[in-house]
Parts: structure tokens; C-alpha cells; sequence
DNA sequence: TTGAAAGATGTAAGCGCTTGCAATTTTGCT
DNA sequence: AGCAAAATTGCAAGCGCTTACATCTTTCAA
């Protein structure tokens, strides 16, 4: 039979020490209100019995956790991880905790994890964009639980935000590219439905498109997940419907560089047969061959700033804010003049 | 002023309901041991209050959390993703729920971030290969947490586990090498310090290396930290000490892809000039040019079974087992016969 | 019809911690 | 030395939930 160990808690410091439990519990949380003499002495105490404390009971009674959530649409590739991890590191150094979930672009299961994370007592919450249903909101309102999103944002928005303009971002990407020449354009697009970068990124595209006197319809578009295989996939389905374009502009550096591996394996010459753009400035942007063109999107800085604004709006309950990033265009020789 | 909403709680359903709040709980967890006529009134008032259980009294109170913990060492490159989000859907079917924190490859970081998930009261761990300090097993043992390791197998471990030989495995590809005619290698490994799986791969080419008479003094290696940025300028490093290998070794898929950048770059042909191997088989590996003779490793079986163990290991208190999986040498177009 | 077994519900004692308030000790002045 | 103010500590009431046990209902065989 299995006997579960006896764990140490506060009770058993205190006893121990000779002390209260407010005792224990103050030099835990705010030493200064305690004697220097019993503050040693308890500390030593803690140390002696191995005593950690019980977050849950600690998070019940003080109703707050220092713990704040990520949802993302998915771990499997780089484009939340750089700042995610920049994320993380500044809300370490203000004392919180990150616990992060993956909602593998499903929005039943992001409402999921979102209840879930409020839940376990999350303080705040960091969630990928703006669009959900009325009924998340809602319930983040009715719970009143910070919020701020991340790698969208809506200036007109009343949630909080850290991002950039995808539709613009994309739309000067497509300028230039029109503006060299290009007039047969194939768009490898993420699936749309849910996802709101993948939607205005798309919009871009089609904003520039329309601009430059071009039809929507003269326009072609694959949508697929964001997986290196699919952007291979789609584009050899561009080229077995008999497509013909120029330049092929995708969603992401993701798809982008499926389309380059296949591009060559059909024996493709990228840029000279055909051009490729990409999105985000992931790592492997520049490491594919040829190097891809694309979006650059300060990874980094939004991480650091979503977590400055997710505390400075649970510490302060401040007003909303949307911070709005620059990003830019890195010409690179997968983009070429026709 | 901030007023924080008022939020419902199980009192508040059984008021709402006119029945105690034991009978209320009993409708949320065992539902059979309740009358269907409590249970409709009961479920009714919920849903017309909005409540949600908190988690932490949830925990508390029960003694259990249904949470499962896993401390990853990066979040940043697609090593982990596939096998975690096997483990996460696993995990899921079975009723459970995944917290995921990144140690950034920190020992000290993963040893905190163990203690929080603990503290937190996961019911089980993961955690990536076998290499920490006693402490932070003996403080597993004292608390009597069921843990599981992954990514690296021990079969004389004290310890759960499910992974594969990485020594034997990076051996196994090192003999094709050699037989290959090879006898100029390089190695670009990882930082071995703190991380098993590296020090193991390392240590299976060294293997082959003596196995097939060669000097150890005679096989140059960098470590450098799993990044495309650095594989890149190890290879730079490389051929600016002047070393002349016939092939690279990477620790993984993303060196050796960083590697294949820069070849190009410097104007050396894969694998004409060099060949290049890698480590993983994650996706990206088919899709660089040439297409990377790598090790493939289970990764989405490796998070299943990893799943499936911890479970046992935390509902059965089972024995503690190893699971070895089969690794496999992907022979692609980046490494040539010399 | 009756009584024992089975089923449904309620009571209340925690789970381990924080914190407002009260009690006690120390400090700093006059 | 004497006293108010400041500093330190303890008391005890929760935080929202689960669950052993007690109590009350229903069911059903005799």
C-alpha cells in the first residue's frame, strides 16, 4: 500500500520556530514587518524542514496567484516562441509566473484552457489575437481578468493590446512587390476562419491588389496550416492547376519555405522562375535558400511589452492600451525585379 | 476605485439550488451518486450563475489537482514541440491538464520551476533527460512525486523514463559515416554541460570514431547552443581554422541547417565539397537543401508514451519503468559516399 | 404491511495559507 | 523614570472546496 509522505507546512514551521503561523507566513512575504532576530531564526526552520510553500492554499487566501497565462495557437513551430520567451523573462523578473497552453488553433478548446487558467486563479492573461467569440469576452469581463492580446491589434479596440497592423504590414510587402513588376501573384495563405492574423494578412494582399487596378478574381489563393509540408503541398497544386505566377506570397516563413524546398524539387529556380515572400523574420528566414523576403516582426519587444502592460494593468488596473509595433520589410533574394 | 466583481461559488449555487453544497459538488464530480432530478435543478443553477469551480480550492480540498507539470529546456525550436503536443493530447483524453514552463536550458531555472509546479500541487512531472543535481531528485523523492523522464532512456534508472539511446543512436549514424569513407569529421555538438542528451550524441561518435581506429585528438568539435544562427558560424569557425572535413556532424536538425546556410554561402556545394548530418528529424529536416540525412526520432510516440506512463505511474503508483524506443537512420542527399 | 438495505442528502471538519485587528514588547523622548 | 508611539507578534476568521459520517427517504422482499 502506498503511504503518501507527510509534507511540511506552515503549522509545522511555526511550531518548530516557537512562533505564530503570521509570524511564518510574514517572513515568507514581507520580511520587513518582522524582527531580524526571529526572521534567522524562522528562515532556518524553513530551511531545516524542507518546507515549501502550498501555492493553491497560498493563492486561496491571499486571492492572487502571481501566475499569469499564455494561450497560443501551437508550439510546433517558431512563431510564438521568441516571444514567448521574452515574455516569460520579463515577468520573472517583476516576481510572476508563466503557464503556458497550446490551443492547436481551435477556439472551443482556447475557451477551454482560457476557464481553465482563470480558473487556477491566473492574474491576467495573455491570448494570440483578437478574434473570439462575444461569450470569452464576456466571461473575461464578467471576471474581470486582465487581458491583453498579442500579435494583432486593433487601435479602435477595447481590449488592451501589443501588436502590429498585419494588414498593413502585409500590404506594403505587396506594394513592393507589385511595384517590381510582378503581375501574376499566388497567395499560400494560413487558414483564415479563427485566425485573425492569417484573415488580415490575406486582406493586405487583396488591399494592394485592388489598388494597383488589379481583379480579386485574377488573384489566387490556397489556404492551409501553417506547416513547412502544407506550403510544399500548395504550391505544387498551384502549378499542376496550371498557375503561372511570378511571385508566390505567403501567410508565413513557414509556408514560405515549403514552397521554396518544393519550388526546387520541381526544379524551380527561386527567385528567377519564380519569386517567394514570407512573413514574421523567423530564424530560418534567412537560412533557407535563397534567403527569404519578408516581414520582420519584433518578436522580442512585443513579449516584453505585453508583459510590462499585462502587470502595469494588474498592479494598477490602468486604463486599457494598444501598443501599436513597427514592423518592416527585409528585401532578400527570393524576392527578385521581373 | 476598483471593485472587484463578485464571482459565484459553490455556496452560491447550493443557496440558488436549495440544496447543500456537498449535494452541488457531488453534481460536478461523481454525477451517479446523485438523483437525476437534483442533478438537472442543480446543473441548471450553474449554468444561470455562470460559476466555475476554482481550481485552487478544487486542489486543495481534494488533495489533487488533475494537472500535470512539464519543464521543457526551450520553447524556441521545434525539438520539443511534436513530442509535447503528443503528450498534451494524451494527456487531455485522460482527463488531465498540461502546464508547460521553459528552463531555457538553465539547471537552476528548471530546479525553481520544478519546485513551482510542485507547489502548485501537479500530480506528476516531465521532465527532459535524466542529467540534475541530487537535490532536486531527492526533493522529487521527499515529496513523492511521480515523474517521468523523456528524451534520454537510462534502462538501469531509478527513475521512469521513455526515450531512446541517444549514444547508441548517433553511433549507429557515425558507423554509416565512417563506412562511407569518411575520415575527415567535424562535429558541432550542443552544450554538453547540463544536457545529457548532447553529451550522449557526442559521446556515440567518439564511439565510432575509436571503433574504427581513429585518435580522438584528431576529431575537431564546437558546442554551441542549439540555434540555426550558431550552426552557421560554426561552420565558419571551422573553415577559418582550416580545418578540411569531408563531413559535418551536428547535435541536431537545427545546426546542421545552419550549417547548410552558411556552406552555401561560402561557396562549398552539399555534399560535393561537404556532406552534413543532423539530429532529430524534425520537419524542417526534408525540407532544407539537400534534404538532411538526420537520426529520426519518435517524437509523437515518445509524448504519447510518456503520457500514458505518468498516469499510471501517479494512478497505479506502478513500478517505475523505462521505455526504450526505436530510432531509425534517414539517409537523404546531404550526406555522400566519399 | 413492515423493516432492512440501498439511495439521496446534509453536516461539518478540515485542506494550508493570509491578514485585519488586538495584544504585547520595544523604542525614543521628556 | 514614565509614557506615548512605533514595532513586533499572536489570534482567529476566513478563502472555496471535498468528503467521512450522520441523517433522512425510498425501495423492495417477505
Amino acid at each position: 500500500m502506498h503511504v503518501p509522505p507527510r509534507i511540511p507546512t506552515l503549522d509545522d514551521v511555526a511550531n518548530a520556530a516557537g512562533v505564530s503561523t503570521a509570524t511564518v507566513s510574514r517572513c515568507l512575504n514581507e520580511k520587513q514587518k518582522v524582527s531580524p532576530k526571529t526572521l534567522a531564526k524562522v528562515m532556518e526552520t524553513v530551511e531545516s524542514l524542507g518546507y515549501t510553500p502550498n501555492f493553491n492554499a497560498r493563492a486561496m487566501a491571499a486571492k492572487q496567484s502571481h501566475t499569469i497565462g499564455a494561450i497560443i495557437p501551437t508550439m510546433e513551430n517558431a512563431i510564438f516562441a521568441r516571444g514567448l520567451q521574452a515574455f516569460q523573462e520579463t515577468l520573472l523578473e517583476k516576481g510572476y509566473n508563466l503557464l503556458v497552453s497550446s490551443s492547436a488553433y481551435q477556439p472551443k478548446l482556447e475557451a477551454q484552457q482560457i476557464r481553465e487558467l482563470v480558473a487556477r486563479g491566473a492574474d491576467g492573461l495573455l491570448l494570440i489575437g483578437y478574434e473570439r467569440s462575444e461569450a470569452v469576452y464576456e466571461y473575461l469581463a464578467r471576471r474581470d481578468v486582465p487581458t491583453v492580446l498579442a500579435w494583432a491589434s486593433k487601435s479602435d479596440s477595447e481590449h488592451a493590446s501589443v501588436g502590429f497592423d498585419n494588414r498593413a504590414a502585409m500590404r506594403l510587402l505587396a506594394d513592393k512587390v507589385i511595384d517590381m513588376g510582378h503581375k501574376q501573384i499566388a497567395v499560400i495563405s494560413g487558414i483564415i476562419d479563427g485566425n485573425d492574423r492569417a484573415a488580415e494578412r490575406l486582406a493586405g494582399i487583396q488591399d494592394s491588389w485592388r489598388a494597383h487596378g488589379f481583379h480579386l478574381n485574377d488573384l489566387p489563393i490556397i489556404q492551409t496550416p501553417y506547416e513547412i509540408e502544407n506550403g510544399a503541398t500548395a504550391f505544387e497544386q498551384l502549378i499542376q492547376a496550371d498557375v503561372k505566377p511570378t511571385v508566390i506570397m505567403c501567410g508565413n516563413d513557414v509556408l514560405a519555405a515549403g514552397v521554396i524546398s518544393k519550388a526546387r524539387d520541381l526544379g524551380f529556380n527561386v527567385p528567377n522562375d519564380v519569386s517567394v515572400t514570407g512573413f514574421d523574420d523567423i530564424e530560418l528566414a534567412k537560412h533557407v535558400f535563397p534567403p527569404l523576403t519578408t516581414v520582420h516582426v519584433p518578436h522580442r519587444q512585443m513579449g516584453r511589452v505585453a508583459a510590462e502592460s499585462l502587470i502595469d494593468l494588474i498592479e494598477n488596473r490602468v486604463e486599457k492600451v494598444s501598443h501599436q509595433l513597427d514592423v518592416s520589410v527585409e528585401m532578400r533574394a527570393s524576392l527578385q525585379r521581373i
